[in-house]
DNA sequence: TGCATAATGTTATATCATAACAAGTCAAGG
DNA sequence: CCTTGACTTGTTATGATATAACATTATGCA
């Protein structure tokens, strides 16, 4: 193989074996279902798998096609059931931002996930928000708030679409036109 | 007057004059519209002044149900539309994990605003998110993300509500049900 | 085998949001 | 004064996202 991960930090966007990404992902879903009594069944590891197709964030109703097309049920529970699962597990997360999935690109590790949009080519990237939530709780406290749980999303360039200078910025509130 | 505000930090938590703080916003609310030839009509301001009744998060539909008793119209796009004025002045900020709309609390201060939402009583805090925003920067600068805009959204428990242990978690979704 | 649990699929409906058009308001210039 | 153009408000209709409730099938275990 080649280049793997450019970092262990953030990894989509730059080119790596996504063959190779996705796999592991793969192993370790089934690893955490099993250590945690679940089971990966048909429609919820195929709904991985589309997650992990392509770094990007996906619908539930695009799921749900695809899902559709390959013989699993048709009507949105299949899709938002299946996802359910996976974000309980911590195998995807939900981007409210887009109304949308992401599939978790280092799943296991306890981690507090930032989401890094990019609303050109509309590839998300997961990176660990580790000093981010450090901030935001020590913000928090000083109000006396305790965080249980938090969530961050940037929309901005990435790094191949850096260059890109001025495009609309509309779409953003989209997924993935293609 | 008594207390007027906790800290300039966050404030919707402690007790204080709220007739004040929505009376501070609202003047501030006027002189921004003015200063970008926009008009703050009766609908607009309301409903700014609905969102500010409560440092509480409301959906449009609820807006919605509020300003059509009052006489104005009963479809839709009457709330949508004059949320997205006020969000487009800054002078309301949209929460996406809950769908739901909050006043801002300093208009006018450039701010990157996190929001502490209390999943027990359901106050939303706006406080600044300085310090987040920059390790986010940080952080995303290692992969060559740039970030243009960010959004920080915290659940957990705010001081009034820090001892009520362990109440559901369920109501997460929901945006106010008093 | 037979039972309990969980997973899948369905129908129906709730909830959130916007497109497209008609009618009214308002200020600036003729 | 009164026209005109931009803006605001209101409507109808529809689109997009999400869940409740229930029937059926699969799975694992006593």
């Amino acid at each position: 193989m080649m280049s793997s991960t450019a970092s262990d930090s953030t990894l989509a966007f730059a080119s790596h074996d996504h063959s190779h990404c996705a796999g592991d992902v793969l192993a370790q879903a089934e690893a955490i279902s099993l250590a945690k009594g679940a089971r990966l069944t048909p429609v919820r590891r195929r709904t991985l798998e589309l997650l992990l197709e392509g770094h990007r964030a996906m619908g539930a109703y695009d799921v749900l096609e695809r899902l559709a097309a390959e013989g699993y049920g048709k009507q949105p529970p299949v899709a938002y059931r299946a996802l359910e699962f996976l974000v309980d597990l911590g195998l995807v997360h939900r981007i409210n931002r887009l109304n949308a999935f992401a599939a978790c690109t280092h799943p296991g590790q306890t981690h507090t996930p930032a989401f890094l949009i990019c609303r050109i080519c509309h590839l998300v990237a997961e990176t660990p928000a580790t000093r981010t939530r450090a901030a935001l709780e020590a913000t928090a406290a000083e109000s006396g708030f305790v965080v249980e749980f938090a969530s961050f999303e940037a929309v901005g360039r990435c790094p191949g679409c850096a260059d890109v200078a001025e495009v609309d910025g509309a779409g953003l509130g989209g997924v993935a036109p293609a």
